[in-house]
DNA sequence: ATTCTATAAACAAACGTTTGTTTAATGGCA
DNA sequence: TGCCATTAAACAAACGTTTGTTTATAGAAT
């Protein structure tokens, strides 16, 4: 089978597991998520779970590591790519909001429940965070060193900023909305990077 | 006793739970402290804590309504003051960066931990963070309107935007930093108004 | 006949909270 | 100064509930 990447892909007990957890784990945290919690959305009894996943903790693993891969796999080639520095952190904005949109609720687990990672799993997963925040602070840097840049802007707070303003999407963007996920990309990555200023 | 604002303020068995809970809550979640872990915090036994709150909620709704009124006071002055709305717009982002410096831990419970107040306090809780969007959606459409801001920004997206980067500032924030929290809201301001474009 | 999956029931541990009691410091009065 | 009444605060223990997880068992599908 290829590999998908929207909501509600995929099939068997596992998916649906797997699919509940991100709803549930986005909408009222991990810790606010009790098993039972998530037996009653799978419609099965809380045992019945255990015949499926490892731990509730396994799940938040699953979610946390397959997100950040979705991330990067999506941003990570615009970073490198052999255009300016603003057509790349464009496509990086663009790419970030479209994979948002693929599944605002895993999207809200990578970006807000990481942290409840136990102390084998966390390491791992801020490594992997720190690779994407990378991305954009390699484009920034480049940015400003071609003089494409704004050369008195901050570099450690304009990344800080663009990151806060994407790491919040999942909060608001419907994909459903008027505006397809590329168009709000677009829109945000023009704000972004030219201001509101007429 | 004039009313305070910095973390660690007042004196008392009381504030002294308080600023552990905004510390536990703003870095494991409400969900994910339990009293116990509380009262470590404050050195006592679990019970000993009910001599001084009425329960769990009790604190996050105190904290929550506490801090959602911080920022309206210090942010909703600049939003209908007489200057034009990029000077308005400015200071309203300075003012909520000072706030957030004020006390990180408060504001990260305030933004990320209110969807847990029970159905009694959430509704006041949302028409708060409500009124607090409503000044820079004010200030936005202003600068519009006026033509000071682009007229082919989406007024929504912006105003999105500018909440999520700033939303996000607590958890990167260091009040002890080399730059003020003023200067650094001078600069996030400047990014969100000017974009990093030269 | 074997393998899956679900059920029903139970487990130990942790949860938020209440209780009855002890301790420590405070202020008035002799 | 010495004594007592008051108060504030914490302790120690237990309450009933919910937590994540395991077990034994039974029906369905290959």
């Amino acid at each position: 089978m290829a590999e998908e990447h929207g909501p509600e892909t995929g099939s068997g007990p596992r998916t649906a597991i797997l699919n509940a957890a991100m709803r549930l784990f986005g909408k009222q945290g991990y810790t606010g998520t009790s098993v039972r919690d998530l037996a009653t959305e799978v419609g099965v009894l809380p045992g019945s779970l255990y015949a499926h996943i490892q731990s509730k903790e396994a799940l938040l693993v699953e979610i946390v590591a397959d997100g950040i891969h979705r991330f990067i796999t999506a941003v990570e080639p615009h970073a490198y790519s052999a255009g300016s520095p603003a057509e790349r952190l464009r496509a990086m904005i663009v790419a970030h909001v479209e994979v948002v949109a693929e599944n605002p609720e895993r999207s809200l687990v990578v970006f807000h429940q990481w942290r409840f990672l136990g102390e084998e799993n966390l390491p791992a997963a801020i490594e992997r965070r720190q690779v994407y925040e990378g991305c954009f602070i390699k484009v920034v840097e480049d940015g400003v060193a071609q003089g494409l840049f704004k050369q008195d802007i901050n570099q450690r707070i304009a990344v800080f900023t663009i990151l806060g303003a994407l790491n919040w999407t999942p909060e608001w963007l419907s994909p459903s909305g008027r505006l397809s996920p590329r168009e709000v990309g677009v829109l945000m990555a023009e704000t972004l990077m030219r201001g509101v200023l007429a």
